[in-house]
DNA sequence: TTTTTTTTGAACCGATCAGTTCAATATAAG
DNA sequence: CTTATATTGAACTGATCGGTTCAAAAAAAA
């Protein structure tokens, strides 16, 4: 045998992800990379194919790892699920915000690969949402699920600019419009 | 005297912007900004000093040529108000979105001066926000202010995704949640 | 030690990046 | 035409971009 391979995939993408959340995809060079995962360029060559692989792996890994599908499926299913959902944009994986709400801001310029892990994802979220709601008394919970994840989205959009504690309030007033709406 | 001057700083300006809107500060070279502005390199350095001298005054101009304030200035002041700012991220100068809140997405890594900017803007829509809300019977305008802010984020930050006719209906959900909440 | 595999570092490619300089040209008013 | 200003195009710099290649070194097992 030979030598032992010493850098692993998913670990090399972790930190990836973060140079991407930060800087996004064209911000974020391959030295930039290499820093971020501790791995040569050679070695990143390697392992994926070019940058655009990497980030479409990273996209993946970061869907892939995600809590926020199984916080929606937590049982009992209902509107504590989405509190937790909303506030779990704070404290993600030592980031602040969400990467794939990020990238959503470059939608228009990414390649297809990337929009359709986005929409894969973003539609298994709704999905999540209103299984929720459904359970929680909602009729019809379509308006509020889109509801829902655009105040998701801008929370996450706003936490690149303000401190996690200070959209505290914001989602206790969301949660009590919320539950006056549906009761 | 010599010759007339024949492009225009904010003609420019208004151009440049719909690059940066589109791709964002790192996705647009100079390269870029003469294609859409039709202006040469030299001459672009002969009214800015550097890209990011072009990207501020692109920020500036932007918040000085919104719509956004005057809307929500527009008498009588109410939730009618409220209604088409919201709605006015629709039909944006022929783009989606909003320019400053994608700007948003890469906050950390903006110049100060940048972010100055950003941080006036939006306490200006907050301002106009609450004085609308006060105006429709809020004791306590704040929590609902911010609320709105973060769903208008969402709204801007989505229709880099989608169509724009698609958050029509969302638009009509949150009114409708809204008025409800504040009666 | 030999063999096998992993990983690195460095050299290299052509392209593009932001930014500078300047001569040539264009256009206006006197 | 002369003078003054505006604008362009091209050449150029040094740095960085994404990407390739390969030899050397490192490490593990036989």
């Amino acid at each position: 045998m030979g030598r032992t391979k010493c850098f692993n995939r998913n670990d090399v993408l972790d930190c990836a992800i973060q140079s991407f959340w930060e800087h996004g995809y064209s911000g974020t060079s391959l030295s930039d990379l290499e820093k971020a995962t501790g791995v040569n360029k050679s070695g990143l060559y390697s392992e994926f194919k070019d940058k655009d692989d990497i980030f479409l792996e990273s996209i993946k890994r970061f869907g892939e790892t995600s809590p926020v599908l199984a916080i929606l499926s937590t049982k009992p299913l209902g509107l504590k699920n989405i509190e937790v959902f909303l506030r779990s944009s704070q404290k993600c994986s030592g980031q602040k915000g969400c990467f794939l709400a990020n990238t959503l801001r470059d939608y228009a310029v990414m390649p297809e690969e990337v929009k359709k892990v986005l929409n894969k994802n973003w539609s298994q979220v709704r999905e999540g949402l209103a299984q929720n709601l459904l359970q929680a008394g909602l009729k019809s919970p379509l308006p509020l699920t889109n509801l829902i994840m655009t105040f998701s989205l801008g929370l996450n959009l706003k936490l690149n600019a303000v401190e996690v504690q200070s959209i505290d309030d914001e989602i206790n007033s969301f949660l009590k419009m919320l539950k006056s709406y549906i009761a």
